[in-house]
DNA sequence: CAGACCTTTGTATAGTCATGCACATGAGTC
DNA sequence: GACTCATGTGCATGACTATACAAAGGTCTG
């Protein structure tokens, strides 16, 4: 084996490298994944890399060019940049996630469901997270839907308009990657759909 | 061509069969989906289904068997099983998920927040759809939350309760498959943690 | 009418990913 | 030490997906 003439690793530490690459910059297939871990010093095969994108339950998502992009779900199918944001940032961020990934927003009570492209939920709501909006409890998020808990009982509606507006005004890009493909625009929102069947269905039999 | 030959479908058509097959069975690749088609009078080649799948926007995401099969964001990415299942089995087997899964449960207001296993949330939230609780409005998973979602506004405790009572007398194994590696003991529930840390940091960080 | 343009689809093939097989290495046991 | 077993990886190749090119059909315009 040539493990002798790299720079010593293992399989945890590249597996690391590979959701750190993945998180930070659009991948279109293992052989990029391969230069890119070569560059840093992981000289693996395709083969090495499917296995390893197995084992880190990666999938491809699409993103704004509507090409497909290697995700990989660790920390929540986050794929932020590693470096942390502020609150400012966070909130700028979530704006522009919005724009790109909301397709829709429903309220009810102090709830407010929203809609991703599959695969986005965990990473819009990651942004929650690191956005800290004061307003909002919490958040909980399955593969296509983040459910945005509000602190006020009744704040649903205003807090899906106020979501929706950052979607609609976010700010300048950044040079963020982001996870492209916000294909459809909201267009409107059902004031008061019942919760049942949108939240229910879609979100817990996507992963069968 | 051979569109005389065939049943008169268009694009559109197609389309819309695609979102249902897809969203009713695990396709695993473009050339079972061909195969369904066919099966369906829609004739068309892999060449076009790739097509297909980019217009509508379609991914791969992981299975429970970490298997990759299609998901196609329309409608909001719903796959859920087309086929109804009907109450009584499903309360029933709701009673012995909840047995074998539940490890803690905390209301608040109208919310119950169910801890699960790591991985199990999903499926135990699928059984709450199947088993169609009158008093359920929805339920949402990550991965070892589950957020059931009840009706009555300060209905939570009540909920909470009735949850764990089934919990505890589950009806007789049916040899339903269960999620093996139930490995912890709910032990003890801490009767009133507040919500927001636990929905939101454990849920969205879970998938690593 | 003819011609230009657009859309759709199939064929063939390049690109991408998954996996069987073989090998190397490390850990544990005798 | 030898042997066995588990883990990890590369090579080769099959399976799967995307796309260049060509053809057919439909629509629009002069």
């Amino acid at each position: 084996m040539s493990e002798q003439a790299l720079r010593p690793t293992t399989k945890n530490a590249r597996h690391q490298l590979i959701v750190e690459l993945v998180g930070s910059r659009e991948i279109h297939s293992q052989g990029e994944l391969a230069v890119l871990l070569a560059e840093n010093g992981v000289r693996v095969t395709q083969a090495t890399l499917s296995r390893d994108l197995v084992e880190l339950e990666a999938v491809k998502v699409r993103g704004a060019s509507g090409t497909l992009v290697y995700a990989v779900p660790a920390e929540g199918g986050d794929r932020t940049p590693l470096a942390p944001a502020d609150t400012a940032t966070g909130r700028a961020r979530l704006a522009r996630l919005l724009a790109e990934l909301l397709v829709s927003a429903e309220a009810s009570g102090n709830l407010v469901v929203l809609r991703t492209p599959p695969g986005a939920a965990q990473f819009l709501a990651s942004a929650f997270d690191k956005a800290e909006l004061g307003d909002v409890l919490g958040t909980i998020a399955g593969d296509d839907t983040v459910l945005v808990i509000g602190r006020d009982p009744v704040g649903g509606d205003d807090l899906a308009h106020r979501l929706l507006a950052m979607a609609e005004h976010p700010p300048a890009t950044q040079g963020l990657v982001s996870l492209a493909g916000t294909p459809e625009t909201p267009g409107t929102i059902p004031p008061s759909t019942p919760l049942t069947s949108t939240v229910t269905d879609t979100d817990t039999e996507e992963h069968p």
